[in-house]
RNA sequence: GGGGGAUUAGCUCAGCUGGAUAGAGCAUCCGCCUUCUAAGCGGAGGGUCACAGGUUCAAAUCCUGUAUCCCCUACCA
């Protein structure tokens, strides 16, 4: 158990014991200032209003009341009513013997939506947000003991695929190889447009085709399927460069639920929820009525007949609560579509696709924007594709490793400067609050210094070079920990935060807090690193021992934490 | 028009259910490498938390209004 739930209990008990009502709570928190001690519960002042007494003097009650034989070293009272609680050292070590508690394995199924690109296009900047917050999820809950199901919901069905077959056919037939004809997508994608807008007959061809896809035409899926296989083998690449852990067996696209689109659209109307409209098949929905009470349309079959991605999603929500059996549905999805999210929430419970007990939940992020400020566009209008984002990250981290000037070999350059780029790369966005619009800057994104990943990757080689250096292995290594500079304890006392953090995480699903917290425990390691020697002369062997002790659990703290953001730790850099 | 989100240091951002003197990073300035990796550490300057009211022992945080910006608002996804 944390010492912030320890400490909580015990207040909880104390104040019981005095009659306080069970709505005022302890208010326990780790205290904002050194001088305030290590933490501080600020809930007696509530209470004394409650009750309509003194603070301060209701605060002493509560203290005289609480047990803290063990935990504290001292406490005291200040200013109106706040009760700081400082620790024993010896309280901190033991907890810290301890570990960290092991997560309970419970069986409850998590389906997260996430990444779910446009296989028409290339990956561009604007899919990291999903991908890599929804797996940092991914690996949060799984840690946690949940079973999780990854759900890579690609868009492979569509308009635009007509467009596309279109355009293959139309290169094979000069004797183009596939392969080569796709060996960019951007521009094979550039060259379909060009042919739409500028070829009216290749246009019909097109819009003939999306019909012949759909109605499981013979040539045209096969078509559809070469070019479908290249783009998914682009997007596993990305995916394994970004060490994310979506494989194939993840991808459930949208044409897997292309047989299920006309059933659902009949029985929303068997059930009353759908109806004609303009010509096309319209679920209004009241329960997101505007102030004038219009309800708000969610249109599932267009007039001409076509389905849309309404109807996809809510086949595949369905689909995860009947066939996946999921308690909880996570979707990992853009700002914008908060809207379609809430009206596909909405119309699944009233056609009681899902049960009332499964949690729907729309984990939306923002925008990426321009460094003016608007939404984000290149010099020459378009998007970053992600891949170039990636190549520059590794390149820039290979160009600094090679220039720290260290006996590194070949291999081990390579190695660093994968990690490196890519942690920094993902931190960049992870670290960020996900509900705000986010501003896109190539320079921050690729920073190696302060707030950064390789400041916590760094924070770990130091570790792992004491323990190279001392002959000693890392992995296996223990020892009692003495509690002694004000900077061993600050980290200890960061060490055993880690679990309330992970259990925030999984909870409100904001990786960006793990972040900070990492960002923290690597600063007051370093601070540690600075100011407590272990190997040099002059330290003696029980102290070096206890150094050791924090320095493996710190480590143990940052690989682990890093590890469920889904970035890489090494043991030089 | 309706709805959602945002506004904190020069820039990019934290700030948990209201708590004590609003915090980081970058940038700027000053120190620190012949002993565990300087991608680091120590320190300095930099703020009317958009604005105006309100709620109270206490407001960046909650409420109301105003301004500015972004997004969504019926046949793209």
């Amino acid at each position: 158990m944390s010492i912030k739930n320890t400490l909580n209990t015990r207040f909880k008990t104390a104040m019981k014991a005095l009659n306080i009502p069970s709505e005022c709570t302890p208010l326990l928190n780790s205290s904002s200032k050194p001088q305030f001690g290590d933490y501080q519960a600020n809930g007696a002042m509530g209470a004394a209003k409650h009750l309509k007494t003194n603070p301060r003097e209701l605060a002493q009650k509560i203290l005289d009341q609480v047990d803290l034989a063990e935990i504290a070293e001292k406490t005291d009272i200040a200013g109106p009513g706040f009760i700081n609680i400082t620790l024993k050292n010896d309280y901190i070590a033991d907890c810290l013997k301890n570990g960290l508690d092991k997560p309970s394995v419970n069986t409850e199924n998590i389906v997260i939506d996430y990444s779910g690109p446009n296989l028409a296009k290339e990956m561009h900047v604007g899919h990291l947000r999903s991908t890599i917050i929804g797996d940092a999820l991914a690996r949060v809950l799984e840690y946690l003991g949940k079973n999780v199901i990854r759900q890579n919901h690609m868009g492979d069905w569509g308009t635009q695929f007509g467009m596309l077959i279109a355009e293959l056919e139309l290169q094979l037939s000069k004797g183009d190889q596939a392969e080569l004809a796709l060996s960019d997508l951007e521009v094979f994608y550039q060259q379909s447009k060009k042919h739409f807008d500028a070829d009216p007959e290749f246009a019909d061809t097109a819009r003939a085709y999306v019909v012949k896809l759909q109605s499981g035409d013979a040539n045209c899926l096969k078509l559809w399927k070469q070019f479908i296989d290249v783009s998914i083998a682009h997007n596993s690449e990305i995916y394994k460069q970004l060490n994310v852990g979506l494989t194939t067996d993840h991808i459930k696209p949208e044409s897997t639920y292309n047989s299920d689109l006309e059933w659902i659209v009949k029985d929303l109307e068997n059930k009353h929820l759908a109806a004609e409209s303009d010509g096309a098949k319209v679920v209004f929905l009241d329960e997101l009525a505007d102030k004038n009470g219009d309800p708000s349309p969610m249109i599932v079959q267009k007039s001409g007949g076509g389905f849309l991605y309404a109807t996809t999603d809510l086949a595949a929500l369905k689909y995860r609560a009947e066939k996946l059996n999921a308690d909880r549905v996570l979707y990992f999805i853009d700002a914008r579509q908060s809207l379609h999210m809430k009206q596909v929430f909405t119309t699944s419970r009233k056609a009681n696709y899902v049960a009332d007990t499964l949690s729907l939940e729309h984990h939306a992020f923002g925008t990426m924007m321009g460094s003016d400020g608007k939404p984000f566009k290149t010099r020459t209008g378009g998007t970053v594709k992600l891949a170039d984002l990636l190549v520059e990250a590794i390149e820039r981290a290979e160009t600094l490793v090679r220039q720290k000037n260290t006996d590194l070999s070949e291999e081990e350059i390579t190695e660093i400067a994968q990690k490196v780029g890519i942690g920094a790369v993902k931190y960049a966005d992870l670290s960020k609050t996900r509900t705000n619009d986010y501003i896109f800057d190539w320079d921050s994104m690729l920073s190696f210094e302060g707030n950064t990943a390789p400041y916590l990757q760094y924070a770990y080689t130091r570790i792992y070079s004491i323990f190279r250096k001392a002959g000693i292995a890392l992995e296996d290594f223990s020892a009692d920990i003495i509690i002694d500079a004000p900077q061993e304890k600050q980290l200890a006392l960061k060490l055993l935060q880690f679990n309330d953090v992970i259990h925030q995480v999984a909870e409100d699903c904001y990786p960006h807090s793990l972040c900070n917290y990492l960002y923290e425990l690597s600063s007051l390691f370093m601070s540690f690193y600075e100011h407590c020697p272990i190997l040099k002369t002059g330290v003696n062997p029980e102290t070096a021992k206890s150094r050791l002790q924090l320095c493996a659990q710190s480590a143990s703290a940052l690989q682990k934490g890093l590890d469920l953001l889904g970035i890489e730790v090494m043991e030089k850099m």
